[in-house]
DNA sequence: CTGTAAACGATACGTTGCGTTTCGTAAGTT
DNA sequence: AACTTACGAAACGCAACGTATCGTTTACAG
């Protein structure tokens, strides 16, 4: 019951390479292809092992041996699609560089997939400490350090008085989308990001 | 296969009563007991059916005879322990009145049990239309109503300008509570409420 | 008091997906 | 060429699912 090198979520392939056949990028790719499309069709709710293993071509120990569970192959998915935005550029006015970001948000959870993924998985996040955790560092760190970085920016250019507490404004800007997505069922409008900056920032 | 007299999640004791020994009230709450200590114990993911029955010394057949999922009845368990909070008296100062309204919640959810059930329950509610409306209806829908009795209070009274739409704000206030508990993994603090409505209403 | 309809417990059933193990083959590295 | 690991295929035992059957129990109706 040896564990194999030990997969990371997000980097399954890398492993002790001293030798022996590597492991297949393009079984790697067929896997997360298979996994996202099963998730956009059904939720985690439906999404098994068994199924990626079929849907992409592939024996279920070899989806086994880079990620320890369904969840783990569903959370590197949801934190390959997140990743994909960077830092807001200098808009000369703090309000609107917030709603950038705040927007990013509301348009990565709006689209169809993505949100499904996230309402699929948000239980496991809560619930499993290792892969909360994972979430936490990967994506509302680094969102909570952009706010941080455009406060500071504020500060420094006079938009903002110096009072404010960045990771406070975090979650005051982006608990709202999460509601919305999650628990009301309401739609995430187009113009939800500026709603939601006009509220904490008057 | 004919689906009996239909289990609300809520009342499942409400049945077309024509004849026929009528389901035990006592059996009922020995399920819902047995339900609750077993999401006490080990949360949403590890709640079987199976379990709950051998727990409560009930046939499997009895518990299906009334909810039909795992989840409608922890649906049911948790509905049940978030009801439990009444309007809140008139305290003469509308941003007071706010707190208390943010704080029940922050309080219900705080306790270990309830904020369990709700990291397991969450992906179901948001993946599942019927789960999503009763949760909307029973618990979203009536602290919603219950912010906007509150604005008008307020507006009535003098300390709130009119322009302020409850269900924004009501989404605000609550939104910040559950990206804590379910996504940041910060703790919910005593003084969180507190915070909360003062960052929007300044 | 008696008949009846439904609840109930017990039990068995087939199904699904889990996660693991084994084995023979393929594909790279040294 | 020797070695090491990936890979596919297949089978395994396990847990829980949801359903069905059957005899028993219990309240209500006439």
């Amino acid at each position: 019951m040896q564990t194999p090198p030990r997969a990371e979520t997000t980097t399954p392939a890398l492993q002790a390479r001293r030798g022996g056949r590597p492991r297949s990028s393009a079984t790697e790719a067929a896997i997360l292809a298979a996994t996202r499309e099963l998730l956009e069709e059904g939720g985690v709710r439906r999404l098994t092992i068994e199924g990626v293993a079929a849907r992409a071509g592939v024996a279920k120990t070899t989806v086994y041996r880079r990620w320890r569970s369904r969840d783990e192959l569903a959370l590197a998915v949801l934190i390959r699609m997140v990743q994909d935005f960077g830092p807001v550029p200098d808009l000369g006015d703090t309000h609107a560089e917030l709603v950038a970001v705040v927007d990013d948000a509301v348009r990565i959870l709006g689209s169809t997939m993505m949100g499904a993924v996230m309402k699929g998985l948000v239980s496991e996040l809560a619930v499993d400490p290792d892969l909360g955790r994972q979430f936490q560092e990967l994506v509302v760190g680094v969102r909570q350090a952009e706010v941080k970085r455009l406060v500071d920016r504020g500060v420094k250019r006079g938009d903002l008085r110096p009072g404010i507490h960045p990771p406070h404004l975090h979650e005051m800007l982006f608990g709202p989308i999460y509601y919305r997505l999650l628990l009301s069922g309401k739609p995430l409008d187009d113009d939800l990001a500026e709603r939601i900056v006009s509220a904490v920032l008057p």
